[in-house]
DNA sequence: GCCCATCTATACGGCACCGTATAGTAGGCG
DNA sequence: CGCCTACTATACGGTGCCGTATAGATGGGC
């Protein structure tokens, strides 16, 4: 038998590399061949089609993104805020997952399937997100705001181009986690 | 004189329909023309290239969505809380805007020019937001705060795909507003 | 009615990509 | 050693797109 000298998850990889700084249009068998250094040839061994690569980037994304952040985080315990900080940390510094996440969520406007998944994984977040918020609220409906003002502000701070004159990003969303957390 | 049966803006409008649900991937000559029911003949009359046209659309999407938008709330006037919440309307709201926005700032990730172009937009609403939040809050520090995360809520609300059990997101977004003009 | 600028259709060469077919190579196993 | 499997390179037809060239249509101005 021979070795993998391409394995199957050389491709996934590739792949969300090429996901996370191009888009899934980015996402191109021959493309990612040269990434490689190899020809395409053997892809087609490994997958049916580009849409099978680009369901099993999504899988090995979730799978990363979620369950071993997640597992992670539960592990280590702590905080409340603790916690939710060292999931954002997991989760969105990086520069693997970040943006891969990312690319993900303009994806998922367009594709239903993408949509789904993300809702699961943000679903998880969320969950996580109301559990520490739960903490320093008692309102139900407050800890929901809150947990969105939350999780918007940890997505949206990457597609908002806006200043800070005095300050830096990173000051001013300490400064709104502190409102965010009393 | 001929008359110009698909005009300069045809092409520009055309365009921003493709960017909205496409991604600047979608925004091809030839499926524009296409979409017009003409060819592409005419297009290179107008523009030199596909770039040009990107940059006119970027152009002419400014203007609608800043110029326009600033101007109306500005002529309608009233209180600081209708004004933002009137910016945010007529710029979120109504199929039109929005969905090119969410384009705009993931195209943004990928090119300079388009991240500069977004960073002027983004920092006249944030002007807005800014003076409004004032009103209600002396600490600069936490206006600041306040309002990047009324921003962030206002674009990562439509990246996030999380449930809120029992609840609407407009729901939650209503008592987000609440606790942040609180 | 005719001219002419303006738009339009068509055709072209080039390129990048998809998915398939096929032949070549390399290493483990008997 | 030689086989057999797994991987690889190469070549192919097809498609969609870009930008250019060129010829045809259309309608206002004189």
């Amino acid at each position: 038998m021979g070795v993998a000298r391409t394995p199957r998850e050389s491709w996934v990889e590739a792949g969300l590399r090429a996901l996370a700084d191009g888009g899934p249009e980015a996402v191109r068998v021959e493309a990612l061949a040269k990434a490689l250094g190899v020809t395409k040839g053997g892809f087609y061994g490994y997958f049916a089609d580009r849409e099978a690569l680009l369901t099993a980037m999504l899988d090995a994304w979730e799978r990363e993104a979620v369950d071993s952040v997640l597992a992670r985080v539960e592990a280590e315990g702590g905080d409340p805020r603790t916690k939710a900080h060292r999931a954002g940390v997991l989760t969105f510094s990086g520069e693997r997952l970040l943006p891969i996440d990312l690319a993900v969520r303009d994806w998922a406007r367009r594709d239903p399937q993408v949509a789904a998944r993300l809702r699961r994984v943000d679903n998880r977040r969320m969950a996580l997100l109301r559990e520490t918020l739960g903490t320093v609220c008692t309102d139900p409906d407050e800890v929901e705001a809150r947990s969105l003002l939350a999780f918007c502000a940890a997505i949206g701070a990457h597609f908002l181009a806006a200043d800070h004159p005095g300050r830096t990003r990173d000051e001013v969303l300490a400064r709104a986690a502190d409102l965010l957390w009393s």
